[in-house]
DNA sequence: TTGTCAAGAATGAACGTTCGTTTTAACCTC
DNA sequence: GAGGTTAAAACGAACGTTCATTCTTGACAA
């Protein structure tokens, strides 16, 4: 009896076996999650899916609510990193121009990783916002992206009232806002139709802030 | 309860009765799928919010099913009338003008019936959104609300090409499109965050469409 | 290199629970 | 007291999870 005193117990299988397993998992319960949603996808469902046993996903996953954070987290963050890699630049680009880049980039992204299905990321986005109702810590996370993509806004919108290129007096919060709707409704109509592309969408972007009314036209703001 | 004469031959309760039994059971049903998905609720919750017993409901429902369909189409049929209540006008609204009013007047609307409690509808709507994923039925409902929401649009865009607002070269659909993005991202934010309102957000959107870039200052549009 | 073997990894049947739904029997109104 | 309506008990099915068991792996002795 070889009996030693290690401290780190030695893997009977590598590391990276693991992590394959543990992406096997999380791979099947997210095409499962995509179609079918977090709560009317069964265990049964995502150990079909994934090709394991019960006793084989439970080794590496705690709970399904395990499995459905995990997701979850994993979404979010492809999302943001898809923000992220566009960096700052002077001048600053224009919402259709960093839209446009961004989708495009996100676009790319998933045609390497999901099997081409443009749609997948946006429905799965969308349980996750779905999610974020009765599960504090997945709306935790989603708050914290938020929150930080806002400022990033803000700061890009303050940039262009100090070129003049938008309306000084206009609160820059309210056009962060703004711009990040159209990102999110963008996400939505690719959910649930499909067949929206950067291109076309940095198009509209494009026609909307180079949208010229003679201010004699306008109504007045306040209507009720 | 409050038994009257009954008017239809075989029936010994109102009709009055009836629908507001029915009403009783949705209204409760919404306000469980609302806070929790339709998936996560189970028919116990309804029965507890709507203050029935089992046998009461399913009197008035085939099954969850049913409900959760029924659901769905009220709170798309509650966003419907709550844009086609803003017809068209001579000169066009522009898109802050028209988006505004619409979320102003959706905002009274629930007001009236939702216990103030202004981030209801839009967090169901985003639930009946994850639905149309497995429901065909509640799909088909969307999709056509969508489309004939779409077709509106697509004209006010041709209405303002022709008057010059927006460069004729667009495409309406792709601008079109994006109004609607702006008006879903809304939702989204509301329903995931609070704190939006008409006013702020009718702002941005006219700090928007009164941008103005040098054209000298923008990048070509394909990037890779 | 090869054989051995303990321990990690995987299995799938079975568990207790909860699901949506149905049946039953008491209830209320006329 | 009869008809129609309700609440509550009961149903089978399906849920997420566990566990006794089998299979696989890789370090080590020879």
């Amino acid at each position: 009896m070889n009996v030693r005193f290690n401290l780190r117990a030695m893997a009977r299988v590598s590391q990276e076996h693991l992590d394959a397993r543990r992406r096997q998992i999380l791979d099947g319960a997210r095409r499962c999650f995509t179609s079918n949603g977090f709560h009317a996808t069964s265990m049964q469902d995502v150990l079909r899916e994934a090709g394991l046993s019960a006793g084989a996903v439970y080794r590496y996953f705690r709970s399904k609510e395990e499995i459905v954070a995990a997701v979850a987290a994993e979404t979010l963050e492809s999302v943001r990193v898809s923000y992220a890699a566009t960096a700052a630049a002077d001048p600053p680009p224009t919402p259709d121009e960093l839209i446009g880049a961004v989708l495009s980039r996100l676009r790319v992204l998933l045609g390497d990783t999901d099997g081409d299905d443009q749609r997948a990321l946006p429905q799965l986005l969308m349980q996750v916002w779905g999610e974020t109702l009765r599960n504090p810590e997945v709306a935790r996370v989603l708050a914290d992206g938020y929150h930080g993509l806002l400022g990033q806004w803000i700061a890009l919108v303050e940039a262009y009232q100090s070129r003049g290129w938008v309306d000084p007096g206009a609160d820059a919060e309210h056009v962060a806002r703004t711009l990040i709707a159209t990102v999110q409704g963008y996400f939505v109509q690719q959910a649930l139709f499909g067949g929206m592309d950067p291109a076309g969408f940095r198009e509209g972007l494009r026609a909307l802030v180079a949208m010229n009314v003679p201010e004699e036209e306008r109504r007045p703001a306040r209507e009720h």
